[in-house]
RNA sequence: GGGCGUGUAGCUCAGGUGGUUAGAGCGUUACGUUGACAUCGUAAAGGUCAGAGGUUCGAGUCCUCUUACGCCCACCA
């Protein structure tokens, strides 16, 4: 006896938490899911699971997602792989930093020493009061949290029944994967893919850290045009009227561009524009960049206003004037603008004093009266909505700001980037289009640095000179056999601890990486904790995610095993879409329409909500309807009652539990049934190839409701009577297929119908047998068309019935059918079966092979029994 | 501006090699309680398959155009 049939009584109600709880403890006991390292890689389905985000509680999206992954994992299991199927936390980075601060009321300031008696406490007033505390104290915050709200989330994943192997759980912060993701870096510096550059960086003002090209996003926001008057060097006479949203900038101009064919601008190429208010001049100079049907067809560049800038800035050879400090505040003139190089000097610093250590939003409206003041604002600004960068999760537009990142050369490889993509079979196969599109849009290398504080760091110090300046043209990289390393703590190879800091020693590097840099290695992090002597290799099997991570999370670890290994990370990607509100919007926390999942757990139970995230196909956005996983209740509940209907009957026709019972099939209609269960075997199997596991769902399904309504209707009575094997034996075969058939989607209830049947030895998980292949079926399966004319009879007389408001249980007095002699054959090997099932009296059914479509030409209902007794 | 996707019953969605009368669940209505199932069953009503043209013996399904919505990318003086 199994350990699951020890703990079942048989006349047991339904009860889901009782099920879901026998389930989980047999599959723990079981080792149902556990990571076969000896299989070969052949015959390991291999899973990059995605790590979710560990910042605060798990989405309904997240539910269906990884339900639909769980799905397709559990039928490759079954079809005999042994697989590989990790669970990990992405618990680095940004999000959990903001939890954490939110949480503790509490705020990482670097410069402060480590308090090794500070205890972080829950502080739910959040005042924005925050406590400062060290990084090391800072660091150890977040790990206390993330350790809950992991603990949290492997409580709903192991509920709903996703079949990982927990031993195979890794967080993107433990040491093993910043060795992982360290060893990357080293590896992407000695290809000479990785670099540091001091440039022009996009940079977000209220997280002071850098962020790339993924992480930005566009807001159409309101802002002015402003018309503003240049003057031009030796002709006082000349103005151009130059229109500009950010006349903050204009300190910070460093040329006027006009397109090459502008006949008005072409004779003042090579001349000096006036910058007003500054008196600063600048080149006039042609550039394509500038259009010549926009606006007054001249334009001023500024360091750096926008991206274009930046862009025209690199080839321009000019030097910076860096105006925007890393607070986003304006520079004291000495850091970018100093010495002026403006024909009035003291001019130009009484106006830019003014706006030294203002927010960028507060110096434009310092500007702008200046320019008023000054007659250099030729018109009121104009009110403008136009789109503006930001960063995803900021709140200020982003600035463009000079600064020492460090880099992966994306840029260089987009075609093979794309090629990389194609080799990828995408699941929708549209995914594809959109990952091509974004490479094809990349314009800026990958940022890798973030001046944050938990994350993984660099694995890299820099030498201090005699003086004690940082030289950051030879970084000391540690070495392979270091790894992981905290420069902050650590000290590289050749120094001791002492010289931290000190002319002559070193100091290390603070900034750590971009969360991505580290969630890019997935496949790779999870092979470094998979059991040692596994066979597993790149490329995997499939990495399932949602489409809003594929400019991120696909594109970076194609990106990863592109730079690496020259191989694709995975053969498939399986990409799944949203769950939106009832209003068909997005769910978002500040929207407060974001539903929990563990109260529906609860609700409808785990194989309930399974169901409805199984019925989503794959890549499409779904809105949330609670009344689907009220039919998975339902459905569920119906194969507990209709197994439980088959147990009884099985047992009460006392056949041997031993036998061979599938041989034993041997009515015609039981083999028809059998025909119908054999294509339904055949649909699903198919769909499930071709990951389409919501139409395998709804096949059997289908099929199963067909058992429920029609098949086991009309064969009861002959499993009842003392003619029973045939029918015994086909309904024990039937819940045998319908147990595993249901096993991807349900797997509680078909675990429980399995382990409780009263025949059988096996005392597998059905999560471990065979998925019902054809083959198992086709000596069995008779004609189905004898059990759809059967169906058809009795549904006509169900009708007929019905019409004449009468029970179901009304006896039919005299019953005649016509149809054509094919049909009649049919009908009279099932005949016994269905006056049984009709009730009708003294086998009064005449067939009559008149017409060619079947009919009922004639029905006779008697008295109800029940009224004729009273 | 470019691209991708979607428009089928009141609602949420299927529709799988173009083939009888277009399906399911929920909701509505009527009836029934049948050997497991009231957290049930049987049935009815409800559709110019977004619109127009085309291919075909035949189109919800393939092609073209139009339209509405959603998303992605880009532009951003």
């Amino acid at each position: 006896m199994t350990a699951y049939k020890e703990t079942r009584k048989l006349d047991d109600k339904y009860n889901a938490s009782d099920i879901e709880s026998r389930c989980l403890a047999f599959w723990e006991k079981d080792n149902t899911y556990r990571f076969d390292k000896t299989a070969s890689r052949e015959n390991t389905y291999v899973v990059d699971t995605p790590p979710p985000t560990v910042s605060g509680s798990l989405h309904v999206g997240h539910i269906m997602s990884y339900t639909q992954t769980d799905v397709k994992v559990r039928y490759q299991r079954m079809k005999g792989k042994s697989v590989f199927y990790p669970i990990g936390w992405d618990d680095n980075g940004l999000p959990t930093e903001r939890r954490v601060q939110n949480y503790f009321n509490i705020a990482c300031n670097p410069n402060l020493p480590y308090d090794p008696n500070f205890k972080p406490v829950h502080d739910p007033k959040n005042d924005g009061k925050r406590v400062e505390v060290s990084r090391k104290n800072f660091i150890e915050a977040c790990e206390i949290l993330t350790t809950e709200d992991e603990k949290a989330f492997e409580d709903i994943f192991r509920q709903i029944g996703h079949s990982y192997d927990w031993d195979l759980k890794y967080t993107t912060i433990s040491p093993l994967a910043i060795k992982v993701s360290q060893d990357s870096f080293l590896d992407l510096v000695e290809k000479g893919i990785a670099c540091s550059v001091e440039a022009p960086t996009m940079w977000d003002v209220t997280f002071q850290s850098a962020v790339a090209q993924a992480e930005i996003e566009d807001r159409e926001v309101d802002g002015f045009f402003h018309d503003i008057q240049f003057g031009v060097e030796g002709e006082p006479d000349v103005h151009f009227t130059i229109a500009t949203t950010r006349p903050e900038f204009l300190p910070a101009c460093i040329a006027v561009v006009a397109h090459p064919d502008d006949e008005r601008y072409q004779k003042y190429f090579g001349k000096k524009a006036i910058v007003p208010l500054f008196d600063i001049p600048v080149p006039i100079v042609p550039s394509e960049h500038a259009e010549m049907d926009k606006g007054t067809g001249i334009m001023m560049v500024c360091t750096f206003g926008d991206a274009a800038d930046v862009a025209w800035w690199k080839q321009s050879g000019l030097p910076i004037k860096q105006i925007v400090g890393l607070d986003g505040r304006i520079l004291p003139n000495e850091y970018g603008v100093e010495p002026f190089v403006s024909l009035n000097p003291q001019k130009a610093a009484a106006y830019y004093n003014q706006i030294t250590g203002l927010k960028m939003k507060e110096a434009r409206a310092q500007i702008v009266e200046f320019l008023r003041e000054s007659g250099d604002l030729l018109a009121e600004p104009k009110p403008i909505k136009h789109p503006v960068k930001f960063y995803e999760k900021g709140t200020l537009p982003l600035e463009f700001v000079s600064s020492r990142q460090w880099f992966i050369k994306i840029l260089d490889y987009k075609k093979e980037l794309v090629d990389a993509g194609r080799e990828i079979k995408w699941f929708p196969g549209h995914m594809q289009t959109r990952y091509e599109t974004w490479v094809d849009g990349l314009n800026q290398d990958w940022c890798i640095s973030r001046q944050r504080f938990f994350g993984v760091p660099f694995p890299i110090w820099y030498k201090l000179d005699e003086n004690g300046l940082i030289n950051y043209n030879e970084p000391i990289f540690a070495t392979r056999d270091q790894l992981p390393v905290d420069p902050m703590t650590d000290a590289p190879a050749g120094y001791t601890e002492e010289m931290r800091g000190k002319p002559n020693g070193f100091v290390g590097e603070k900034d750590i990486m971009d969360t991505w840099a580290t969630s890019s290695l997935t496949p790779q992090i999870a092979m470094a904790f998979a059991p040692e002597g596994h066979h597993l290799s790149l490329p995997f099997d499939v990495r399932p995610q949602a489409h809003d991570i594929i400019r991120t999370w696909a594109f970076y670890t194609i990106m990863k095993a592109w730079a690496h290994d020259k191989t694709i990370p995975w053969k498939e990607a399986h990409i799944s879409g949203f769950v939106l509100d009832p209003d068909r919007k997005k769910m978002s926390k500040s929207k407060g329409n974001v539903v929990t999942p563990m109260y529906l757990l609860e609700k409808y139970s785990s194989d309930a909500v399974r169901y409805w995230a199984a019925r989503a196909k794959l890549g499409i956005d779904i809105a949330f309807e609670e009344q689907i996983m009220e039919q998975g209740k339902k459905l569920t509940m119906k194969m507990f009652n209709a197994s439980k209907f088959v147990y009884m009957m099985v047992q009460n026709a006392g056949i041997d539990l031993n036998a061979d019972y599938p041989k034993m099939i041997s009515n015609p209609l039981d083999k028809a049934w059998i025909s119908k269960l054999m294509e339904t075997v055949k649909a699903s199997v198919k769909a499930f190839e071709a990951n389409d596991y919501s139409f395998a769902l709804e096949m059997t399904e289908k099929c199963f409701w067909d058992f429920c309504d029609n098949y086991l209707e009309i064969v009861k009575g002959r499993a009842y009577s003392d003619d029973a094997v045939s029918a015994v034996s086909s309904l024990m075969l039937t819940i045998d297929t319908f147990a595993k058939l249901f096993a991807p989607f349900t797997p509680f209830m078909a675990e429980e119908i399995y382990a409780t049947r009263p025949w059988g030895t096996d005392e597998k998980s059905v999560h471990v047998t065979a998925f019902p292949a054809v083959s198992d079926y086709e000596t069995i399966a008779g004609n189905p068309d004898l059990y759809d004319k059967t169906v058809a009879l009795v549904e006509m007389v169900r009708k007929a019935k019905a019409e004449e408001k009468r029970s179901l249980r009304t006896p039919v007095v005299a019953l005649t059918v016509s149809a054509n002699e094919k049909t009649i054959a049919l009908l009279e090997q099932s005949l016994s079966d269905i006056e049984n099932a009709l009730n009708v009296k003294d086998h009064n059914v005449t067939l009559e092979a008149h017409s060619d479509e079947m009919a009922v030409t004639n029905c006779v209902l008697g008295e109800d029994e029940k009224k004729v007794k009273a």
